[in-house]
RNA sequence: GCCCGCGUAGCUCAGGGGAUAGAGCAACCGCCUCCUAAGCGGUAGGUCGCAGGUUCGAAUCCUGCCGCGGGCGCCA
């Protein structure tokens, strides 16, 4: 279907034809445009195997195949590298097809699986902060990206709201507020909403708690005690935690909607807390757990493991549950309810010692069947002294306010343009919005999931060069174009061979999108997706400047032009949408 | 101690065995009577941490070392 996949079908035969192996025929992109658009590298690998000279492999090819109409031209350089150039026609051709076709040219998956994004990951009684933020954008564009393809996708928030944090918060607020029916074993309920019990007090006594049970064997008892009766489903306990998921979970959701980010599950570790006991119990029965040390375990440990793999605890020897439990019984649920082919951790890479835990100790409790779990790890944001980041203060910057600081910035940028300056307040905000997020989103979703990046404000809201903005304003500009042109009552038709430079290379770049595509897929790596982005509006705008489209006199050529405005506009429509990132009616 | 990740231009980062290692920013030089200059063109800038190895070919794969970050049962 794509241009590549079909040189790479010309070039295999060429393979075949002279007795090797059609693998050898993979067509890339070339290194080299100043040989050729593409190439192959398959006589240099070829000829290892065949036991023969790579040059001779590569003429034998070049000479099979060269004689293809859609090749303009065939060349052999270096040890044997096939450069080839195809012709200007056959390059109309691909992006008429392009043009013409809904997806743009990428095929949807031959087999859709049921695939689950498992990100973001918020917990109760945590306004959401700035390490948030990669986990719920990266894992929104993977959500985005696999459904594009095809997939049946669900993507499942997580949400943290069932280990010792609740007892916790149960026995802080009991300090604060004994009063409480809640606390009243007598009480029979119904109970009232502790209303001045908000997401900022939660927040405030988490911490001191935290410190306590740390230091204070007491406390910890205390709070362990609290989160048992929880799980055991203490009514004043059930109704204090539904209001503590409620008040967390408004602050989230309003920071999710800034972001332009749904999810179609608000799942939990609740969600799987009638699953915990009789999958532990089970599997204590069978045998897969065992006790040690008062705790249930379950070992995990395999015979070719570099080093040695401790077992998961499924119960403490206090009879509470952990995380690792919950993550097990979701596992559970996810394979066993929602028919999950693969399940997509987007999580911190820190947590890759205990999500390793977690599979395995799911496969061998014979919970996760042929179900396909993957840890989608991603580094840390640091500041720019390598740190991880705080705010001046040396807190943790909450993620709603640094919505807000490149909103800010954006704003305090549209109001030193000139351009802006005849647009209502009203859409000046939403403008603002929209481009503080798209810097924020692309800044980040640019870097290479697994590294570490350094998160430098003025950088981020800079505007210029290779950041969200630039592509919105490529977008606007494409926009402009084809109003305007419609106005004047033109309209796009037939693709044209390309034959200036720039309008040649647009098409080569937007000709690549299947593969690009597929390869963020495979990679799990939105980074390619925002890359390409970049490159496609880079190519539109040196040919936005090269070639004049509306005084074009040539009614052919710019109706062709005027097809490929909008095809380019199509596809970095369909990127920016995957990336998340919104484009603004005007700039 | 063991395990995992990283080390590429002044800065921030891309680069899934291939040719001459790229981009953005910063620096310097140009381009707005013309579809939005948040733009375009150009110059300069590199022992790809170090040392070995595998290969016709290594930033990329392997080993060791150095440096940085992270993780290592009853927290999440």
């Amino acid at each position: 279907m794509s241009l590549l996949s079909d040189l790479t079908t010309i070039v295999a035969a060429g393979f075949e034809a002279a007795g090797l192996d059609a693998s050898f025929g993979a067509v890339q992109v070339s290194d080299r445009p100043d040989l050729g658009q593409f190439q192959c590298n398959g006589a240099l690998a070829a000829a290892r195997s065949a036991g023969r000279d790579p040059r001779s492999i590569a003429r034998q090819v070049a000479a099979q195949i060269e004689s293809d109409h859609r090749l303009a031209s065939v060349s052999i350089a270096g040890p044997g590298f096939i450069n080839l150039t195809v012709t200007d026609r056959t390059l109309a051709g691909c992006m008429d097809a392009m043009a013409g076709d809904e997806r743009l040219g990428v095929s949807p998956v031959e087999e859709p699986l049921n695939v689950i994004v498992d990100y973001a990951g918020p917990n109760v009684a945590k306004a959401m902060h700035v390490g948030h933020l990669r986990a719920t954008i990266i894992g929104d564009t993977l959500k985005r990206l696999f459904r594009f393809a095809g997939h049946e996708v669900l993507g499942d928030v997580h949400f943290g709201d069932w280990g010792l944090q609740m007892g916790m918060l149960i026995v802080a607020t009991r300090r604060r507020r004994p009063d409480l029916a809640h606390f009243d074993r007598s009480y029979g309920g119904p109970y009232e909403e502790p209303l001045d019990v908000t997401l900022a007090d939660l927040q405030a006594w988490y911490p001191e708690m935290a410190r306590e049970v740390a230091r204070d064997e007491d406390v910890a008892a205390e709070a362990r005690r609290a989160t048992t009766d929880l799980q055991s489903g203490r009514p004043g306990y059930v109704a204090l935690w539904e209001h503590f998921v409620r008040v967390s979970r408004a602050s989230q959701e309003r920071d999710f909607s800034d972001l332009g980010v749904e999810f179609d599950l608000w799942y939990g570790e609740s969600t799987v807390r009638d699953l915990l006991r009789p999958l532990v119990d089970d599997a204590l029965a069978r045998g897969v757990a065992v006790r040690s040390d008062g705790a249930v375990v379950i070992e995990v440990s395999r015979p070719g493991d570099k080093a040695e793999i401790t077992p998961l605890v499924l119960e403490t020897s206090h009879g509470a549950f952990l995380y690792g439990t919950t993550d097990v019984a979701t596992i559970q649920m996810r394979v066993a309810d929602l028919r999950a082919d693969l399940i997509l951790y987007v999580v911190d890479s820190r947590q890759s010692y205990h999500l390793e835990q977690v599979f395995r100790a799911a496969c061998r409790a014979g919970l996760s069947g042929r179900t396909v779990m993957e840890h989608i790890g991603f580094g840390t944001m640091n500041a720019r002294d390598g740190t991880p980041f705080k705010t001046r203060e040396g807190g943790v910057l909450r993620l709603g306010d640094l919505i807000e600081m490149v909103t800010d910035a954006a704003a305090t940028r549209l109001e030193e343009s000139d351009l802006a300056a005849g647009y209502s307040r009203a859409e000046r905000a939403v403008i603002a919005r929209q481009v503080g997020i798209a810097a924020l989103k692309f800044g980040d979703l640019v870097n290479n999931r697994t590294s570490n990046y350094v998160f430098d404000l003025r950088r981020f809201t800079a505007l210029e060069g290779k950041t969200g903005p630039y592509l919105q304003m490529a977008a606007v500009r494409m926009d402009s174009i084809l109003t305007r042109a419609s106005r004047r009552g033109l309209a796009p038709g037939a693709v044209l061979p390309p034959h200036h430079e720039t309008d040649t290379g647009l098409v080569l770049r937007l000709l690549q999108l299947p593969e690009v595509i597929d390869r963020a897929m495979e990679l799990r790596a939105p980074n390619h997706l925002a890359e390409f982005a970049y490159e496609v509006a880079a190519d539109f705008s040196r040919f936005y400047e090269a070639c004049h489209i509306l005084t074009e006199p040539d009614p052919g050529q710019q109706a062709s032009w005027l097809e490929m405005v909008r095809t380019a506009r199509r596809t970095l429509e369909l990127l920016l949408d995957l990336l998340g990132i919104e484009v603004p009616a005007r700039m």
